[in-house]
DNA sequence: GTCTATACCACGATAGAC
DNA sequence: GTCTATCGTGGTATAGAC
């Protein structure tokens, strides 16, 4: 798998970008066949290998597309957040937001993916072949370096280890809740109403999360209410 | 996809289960050719036909073993901490505690597949397939209805709406931790030295998760003590 | 430079003979 | 329970048309 940016310049290289997010979706990578994705794109099979070279580099440039803007929106975020505070550091909440909000308002933007790659995205974090991971933790990598600073900014009494853990629990929940968008309802027998109001789902899950990261640490258990 | 329980009698079937559990980890569901695992397994390419069925009934085979037992084991945990509590209702920590307890474990027991089947039920729970998905919806379903009424009863005065979601994310940040482990490193250069320790990931997966499960809800904001 | 039709070769799952 | 033939399908390469 190359690691080279791919910026699509022909109408062909976006319908086939656009058909194997779709389809990567629905089916995983190694289940959707280049026909298959072809056929969808009302393109020849031999494009593919024509634009991209092959089928990695096209699913890198699937992720390359979406991804690439969306943390350099999570990163202007947050220094614009840290410039309008001149110096304070942030709340953990305001850091929080910064980080969830580009992804989850994704899911209302149809024009960019929307909740499709979205949740191809969520998945593909917990992907089987290490080739993939590797390339979406190098996609991440600046934005999360960026926010860990800033988490430790704002919580400079917290252990470095406990902190990397709640980044890693609170990374896992927005993982999670953005693959199962309406998959699994493994809570049997229950559909909330508004999980396609991202505003809604943003509230809650910042909720969460924040709580999550200043719960009591170990060692710590009878001070539940001192967080 | 039939559902029907298999229960291993035969060795070749024991030798089956074992190598298609560590393959489907490595490789996925597609990823992993027959003619590798019988290879791995030491038995004939035909034996997964002849014993299974199908490679799809060998799917359901590898989860019904750990998962049937594993869900059968959390329902013991509470229906036992129900009893001891003599009718009074069980507290949050507790009965996420008997939830996250028994996945968090197997991941020290290798003789029961260990951290290997505990990464790919993690990651299994957002396949691609919709066959599948619906496969661990069901085995999990009877252990899901029996949490999701002791928390009500526990947390009475939370919408149920509220519940859901929060058991929604408890249980991403579940799926996350175990699928993860030791997987992608996206907080950068940062890896936990202790992630192995299932008794200190079991405490700091608790306090994340009984933080936020028992955060401030939407509209109370102000109130961020009260919880 | 862009696209198409088609060929290639490896490999998958399965079925049937043994 | 094993061996092997078969047939479908996979990704990729190429030759040539526009």
């Amino acid at each position: 798998m190359t690691l080279r940016a791919v910026k699509p310049r022909h109408e062909t290289q976006v319908r086939i970008l656009d058909a194997a997010e779709e389809l990567f979706m629905q089916h995983g990578f190694e289940g959707t066949p280049m026909r298959l994705l072809t056929a969808r794109a009302g393109v020849n099979l031999a494009a593919v290998n024509y634009h991209f070279g092959s089928k990695d580099a096209l699913i890198e440039a699937v992720f390359r597309r979406r991804l690439d803007p969306m943390n350099t929106a999570r990163i202007a975020a947050i220094d614009r957040m840290e410039k309008e505070a001149g110096g304070q550091p942030l709340s953990p909440e305001q850091i929080i937001r910064a980080f969830i909000g580009p992804g989850l308002r994704m899911i209302e933007d149809s024009r960019n993916g929307g909740r499709n790659f979205i949740r191809l995205l969520g998945r593909t974090y917990t992907d089987p072949s290490r080739e993939i991971r590797a390339l979406i933790g190098g996609l991440y990598a600046p934005a999360m370096e960026r926010f860990k600073a800033a988490f430790e900014r704002a919580l400079p009494q917290m252990p470095r280890d406990e902190l990397v853990w709640r980044m890693h629990f609170m990374f896992g929940t927005l993982a999670y809740t953005l693959a199962a968008t309406d998959t699994v309802q493994l809570i049997a027998g229950c559909k909330p109403e508004d999980r396609y109001d991202a505003r809604l789902l943003e509230a809650r899950l910042a909720s969460f999360l924040v709580a999550g990261l200043l719960a009591p640490q170990l060692g710590a258990k009878d001070a539940k209410k001192a967080a």
